[in-house]
DNA sequence: GTTGTTGCAAAGTATTTGCACCAAA
DNA sequence: TTTGGTGCAAATACTTTGCAACAAC
C-alpha cells in the first residue's frame, strides 16, 4: 500500500503536496535519516542541522518539523519533558508502538503491542466513544538506572 | 490504609508536612472539592478561586497546585493541550484511571481498567525495565460531538 | 518572633508569527 | 515570474522566580 520512506521517496511527497525542496528541509529530513530511533526536539535538531548549515533558523526547523508531522513523515511525542519531540515514523505504522521513559537517565525505548486493540472495544461500548488514537507510556528505570531502585 | 479526603482531612495533611494553612490554600482546596470530577488548569482555578477571593494572584495559584500534587491531592495531568490540568485525587488511586479526551469539546472523561497490570508484566521481562507509572490516554470523539465523525 | 507565604512584576522556556528578502519551480 | 520559504526579531502562552511585605504558628 504504501511506499518504503526513501530519502527520494519523502522528496516526492513533498513535491506532491507542493511544497517545495528547500536545502533545509532536506537536510533537516536527512538528520532523521540518520537518527532512525531517535527522539529528537526541536533544539536538538537545529543543534545537529547546524553543523551541515549553520544559517539556519531555528524556526524554519519548527516549521518543517510541522510539515514532515503532517505528512506522516515524523511523529510528534511528548513525554512530559515540556519539548515536543519527533521520532521517524517507519512505513506501517498507524497502529503505532507505545513508549518507555526511563526516569533516570531520559532514555526512551519502544514497544509494539495489540492489547489496547481489545481494550478499545470495551470502552466503545462501555463509554461511547469514537477511539481514533491512543497514547500510552510507561515510566520507570531501564535496565542500565534500575540498580539502585 | 488511607483515611478519605475530606477538608479537615487534608488540612491535616498540609500541617503535618508543616505546610502553613492560609486562607488562599484553603480556598483553592474548596474549589476542588466543589468541582471533584473536573480536570482544572491553573487559568480555570485562578478564574473560579477570585469569586471568593479577588486579591489571590496567579503565582499563589501555581504554588498551591504544586504542593497540593506532591502531597497526593491532586493529580496533575498533560492532555496535550499546552497546559497542565489538575484533578482531585480519590482516596485509593495508585492504581489509577485513564483518561478518554474528546476532540470535539475537549471533555474528559474517565475509565477504570486492570489490563494494563499484565501489560506490565511482559514488558518487565521482555525489555527489562523496571515500571513505576504509566499514562494512557484515548482520543476520539464523545457521545455528543461522535454524530459527524 | 520565626519561618513560610503572598502578590507583583520580571524572567524563563518552548513555540509561533510578521515581515522583508530570497529561492524553488 | 510566481509562489512559497527563509532568517530574524518580536510576540505569545504557560510557568517559575526574586523580593519585600505579610501572616500563620
Amino acid at each position: 500500500m504504501e511506499e518504503v520512506k526513501t530519502f527520494e521517496n519523502i522528496c516526492n511527497l513533498l513535491r506532491n503536496r507542493s511544497y517545495k525542496l528547500t536545502p533545509q528541509r532536506q537536510t533537516i529530513l536527512q538528520t532523521f535519516l540518520e537518527h532512525v530511533d531517535r527522539h529528537l526536539s526541536a533544539e536538538e535538531v537545529y543543534m545537529l542541522v547546524k553543523n551541515q548549515n549553520p544559517e539556519i533558523g531555528l524556526a524554519t526547523v519548527y516549521r518543517t518539523l510541522d510539515i514532515l508531522a503532517e505528512i506522516g513523515i515524523l511523529l510528534k511525542n511528548d513525554f512530559g519533558d515540556g519539548r515536543s519531540r519527533y521520532e521517524f515514523s517507519r512505513k506501517d505504522e498507524h497502529h503505532h508502538h507505545h513508549h518507555l521513559i526511563c526516569l533516570g537517565c531520559g532514555n526512551v525505548s519502544e514497544f509494539d503491542d495489540d492489547l489496547l486493540e481489545s481494550l478499545e472495544a470495551v470502552i466503545i461500548k462501555r463509554n461511547q466513544f469514537k477511539i481514533l488514537d491512543h497514547d500510552l507510556k510507561f515510566y520507570g528505570y531501564c535496565h542500565e538506572c534500575g540498580e539502585g531502585h
